[in-house]
DNA sequence: TTTTACATTTTTGAATGCAAAATTTGCGAT
DNA sequence: ATCGCAAATTTTGCATTCAAAAATGTAAAA
């Protein structure tokens, strides 16, 4: 089995929530079911904690990491950086293709705010802002940009949503569509800075920090 | 032995340049040299495979990272964008001793600078840029920060300098303590992007591509 | 002399083995 | 029953081993 694989794999349980963040990570039991020895399991293991979203702790085993509200306010902040400069690449480098497709995905996202469809809203707004980030065209960052946002995506996306902030995020779409049809590097990239603080804001506010508690809900959600 | 340990001591290796970019990374040899056995370097490999530095080729070993013109770009937008976003935060977290130990650093790079020492003026010009990261507070920012310019540092630090550009860079140095005195965000982002712009082009004109040639170079240097 | 087919050696990727460390278990004392 | 402590078990980290793939070398044929 190639070891990208393994590594995508137990990202994706990761990911999941099916380990939870702060649970330990059982080896023999990961190894029997991706059918591998530990050798492969253990280097990935330590691949992904060189992403962040493992711990290791010598002789103790590994465990998933557990974000605290600084380790959520550090990632959105780079997250948020990221974009940014993604903003402003894709504006000078955008196809008008590829400006259309935003289009046609954010008119989708919009009929799924009618719809009050948060879970395909949520979706929406995730292949928009990736679609902006693939545009940039840049490789590094767009690597950078999956590791930050695999980090938050699961608090990303299980805050509570309230009618104002819903209807102001959607506003904030307009003006991010509007302003890369026009090309307007600098004001994309301050149109994005603004959505992920309030996006932000929303999440921290929420009282984020990863408990027990916190935990189950984000498994069933 | 640590896995950290054995990840930076190859890390090492390969900033020193001492295994060319391009060149198969020798495991039997490595391991001697290390004094571990296959399984911990392997792990370390697939670490340093993720952060870039490394490219394994499957069924055929691993090689040191070859960087193009395009990663190279890539590279010095990301750092860029990083480097706003860490001026920005700077000025609204760093404390008057920080600035202080930046103000004396910054002093001693332009005396480097006045007596000619471009070695001894890198090597400030890198801690006065290390420490703006630093006062950002962001450890998330400073690991991304840290990968980033450990990739391009290789290329970063032998480029011909011209004493116009040279001049310049001091000049935009002066701007940036400025601003940073000042704790203006947005002037310090404004001008930190202007100065990487400036050591891009340098680098990239001075035609980069990593070849055999400026391995060789590199090596030297 | 060059080229191609084949055998040998080397190297890689993964499984297994082993010693050290940590965790759990069991037993006796309070 | 509870606490303390030592033995047993499990788990971790690394070394070694093994099978498969790639590289290398050799010899015969064109």
């Amino acid at each position: 089995m190639l070891h990208e694989e393994v590594v995508g794999r137990i990202r994706a349980i990761l990911l999941d929530g099916e380990i939870p963040p702060g649970a330990r990570i059982p080896e023999r039991e990961l190894c029997e079911r991706l059918e591998i020895s530990r050798t492969p399991l253990r280097e990935a293991l330590k691949v992904l904690a060189a992403e962040g979203l493992v711990q290791l702790l010598p002789h103790r085993g590994s465990r998933a990491a557990k974000l605290t509200d600084k380790d959520m306010r550090d990632l959105f902040e780079v997250c948020q950086g990221l974009e940014a400069l993604a903003g402003e690449l894709a504006c000078e480098r955008i196809s008008d293709a590829e400006i259309g497709a935003i289009a046609a995905a954010h008119d989708e996202m919009v009929r799924h705010y009618r719809e009050g469809d948060l879970i395909q809203y949520y979706r929406g707004n995730r292949a928009i802002h990736e679609a902006i980030v693939a545009a940039a065209d840049n490789p590094v960052l767009a690597g950078l940009y999956a590791s930050v946002t695999a980090r938050i995506r699961r608090a990303r996306y299980v805050t509570p949503m309230t009618p104002q902030r819903w209807a102001l995020a959607v506003k904030e779409h307009e003006a991010i569509l509007n302003a890369l049809q026009r090309r307007d590097g600098a004001g994309l990239s301050h149109i994005l800075r603004a959505h992920l603080r309030h996006k932000r804001e929303e999440v921290l506010q929420a009282g984020f920090a990863e408990t027990e508690a916190n935990d189950l809900g984000l498994r069933i959600a």
